[in-house]
DNA sequence: TGGTGTGGTATCTTTTATGATACCGGGGAG
DNA sequence: CTCCCCGGTATCATAAAAGATACCACACCA
């Protein structure tokens, strides 16, 4: 019936996810709704133009976020989470929990190596 | 009150579960329980040596999963999940089901354009 | 005596991801 | 006229991840 080994989902999850700017992409668009490039770029030191956009178009790709363009002068472009994008919010709050958990744990681990 | 950001912690869960073989020894362990080296290695095929010690050494550092010598010879050595190591579950679980819909709709896409 | 199984290391090469930098068109501000 | 803003692209360089290959000690088996 199903031939795809099980892990393989798991995997395509994670390559959707996986990419230095794409959580910190994701959980902006999720929480302050729709951006445009350059609003979501000054929200993201240290990104270059590049990068961003090429994140952009991963997700994009994926189906994950929607790229609309405006024919204006200047440019707009927004981006915007899908409905299929918004079904990783789950995820995207399992690991936001579990990372709360592992802060705690090292911060843990640090007072009791230097007590 | 809190000085990190949002997204480093669910970067932090990300940064754990990514690479090439995490994520299928992961639920090797979790499915079959402690595993013996070469256990692991001939239910994963195409993974080289150094590679199944260097992705089982970095999930050893977190403390997710558990390394035992047994000082025999020839050696044994076993690997487990630890209790916090087993925290990651919710996680994969979601992952898991999002990418069970994920390849649905893959195929759907196929077939509309192939209709 | 030579080969096998165990759980690795040490090098080297290839592939992939990320980053720095420069450039673009065209309107609007000064 | 010159510069900036917008949302990019193109080129090149670097860093990080993954992979191929060879080697190791030791005991056991035949």
């Amino acid at each position: 019936m199903e031939k795809v080994p099980e892990q393989c989902r798991v995997e395509d999850a994670l390559s959707i996810l996986t990419g230095k700017w794409k959580p910190i992409i994701l959980l902006h668009l999720l929480q302050e709704g729709t951006q445009r490039f350059n609003e979501l770029k000054r929200k993201m030191p240290g990104v270059t133009q590049k990068m961003l956009t090429k994140q952009l178009r991963e997700l994009e790709e994926e189906d994950i976020i929607a790229r609309t363009i405006y024919p204006q002068v200047p440019p707009k472009v927004e981006y915007a989470m899908t409905d299929y994008g918004r079904s990783l919010e789950p995820i995207l709050e399992a690991m936001h929990e579990w990372g709360r958990n592992h802060t705690l744990r090292k911060r843990q681990k640090q007072q009791t190596s230097t007590s």
